[in-house]
DNA sequence: CATAGTTTAAAACATGCGTTTTAATTTATA
DNA sequence: TATAAATTAAAACGCATGTTTTAAACTATG
């Protein structure tokens, strides 16, 4: 049956990998058109906006990977005893499963999400909060369970040193990459340097207090 | 003396005052010059361009704590035995003297650190390692001596974790702080951000390797 | 087949940006 | 004080952006 390709669809792909590149505002629709060889008018047409369209192409990938991760945490939420390794071990599985929607999914979708946080976009924020607010509840309490000791507040700040570290090397991975492939002669693929940074998240998270 | 502000330096303070709150790019010469209450085209005379003038506002800051830094990781290296949190330390004491270039300014060099480090400019790093490349060498060295049984390649990932945790912390450092206060009624400072940050990184990069 | 509805196409619009140009004005120098 | 230089002022330039408009082309339906 596969139809050709809709209008609709070449803009979401070629916008996709235009913001996971260069990030949402860097992008100019006009890009986007020229790459899915579509006119320009058609992106108003059948999205509205250019934020409508940001919304739409996060949409794809969120609506796979948070019901996954939710269902991974809840998993872990039975448990009695809990590390802040296994919560964001969480995020493996439900990452992997990207790949279904796309080749390269997962890192595609840390790319955008690195951006979306990075450039912080109020639509997006409300938009995520909007919808799976309450997977990042439950996040946050898997992880005091795993931190009982951190009051409520402190963890609120270690869990966004968590996205600024995630964030950050995701936006900035395809430079770092050629960095440390240049200066080390170590090839490294887009999805190990989760496996680099999970250690260091947990670690970060589990560090004692100061007095 | 006191003679009046000159038109060059109205630029750099309301400069300044923008960059830190809303980004490099985010920030127009239009809106510099309205705050700075001066002509629109005497950026370019003073400055040459708007790339010039980000260097400048960066310039102030950096002279003053380059080598303060320089200074006190150059004092650590003397030891035999150091400790990733004490390398974090050697930022402390820099960070404070830059109250004397202005009031908040230990706030306003990180948030325009961040903001310098997220919008990637290459013009600006360009400058940091030709200005400063030896004072990042000797961080480099100190911490490879906190954590000798880190390789290279590992240690450059997880400075490059540290940076983004730190940028990031400061880039949204306001929304957070706001967002903390609503939510826990615990009022943060600024400089207290840094308080509750050195230790999530030391202890993120002193994290063991996993196998 | 004819026609109503959907989609694509091309062009223009309105806005904001960094920069440049030209002229007026202030400041310093001899 | 007369003159040259430095600075400020006002306007326009050239370009890129998201969006809108108007007309043409396609597609499905009766």
């Amino acid at each position: 049956m596969a139809k050709r390709a809709t209008t609709k669809d070449k803009i979401l792909n070629a916008a996709e990998a235009l913001f996971a590149e260069h990030g949402f505002e860097q992008t100019s629709l006009r890009q986007i058109t020229a790459l899915a060889e579509v006119n320009l008018a058609s992106v108003n047409y059948h999205f509205g906006s250019k934020k409508a369209l940001i919304q739409a192409v996060m949409a794809r990938y969120l609506e796979v990977f948070m019901p996954a991760l939710d269902q991974q945490l809840a998993q872990l939420q039975q448990q009695s005893l809990i590390s802040t390794r296994q919560v964001f071990d969480c995020f493996r599985e439900p990452l992997k499963q990207l790949s279904s929607v796309r080749k390269g999914g997962p890192t595609l979708f840390l790319s955008l999400l690195g951006f979306a946080y990075a450039e912080i976009q109020g639509h997006l924020r409300r938009y995520t909060m909007d919808h799976f607010g309450a997977v990042m509840e439950r996040l946050l309490a898997v992880l005091h369970m795993a931190n009982p000791q951190l009051s409520p507040v402190d963890m609120f700040w270690r869990l966004h040193f968590v996205l600024g570290a995630t964030v950050f090397t995701q936006v900035s991975g395809p430079a770092l990459r050629e960095i440390a492939a240049a200066d080390f002669g170590e090839t490294v693929r887009a999805d190990q340097i989760v496996d680099k940074l999970i250690p260091f998240l947990a670690g970060g998270v589990d560090a004692v207090s100061p007095a």
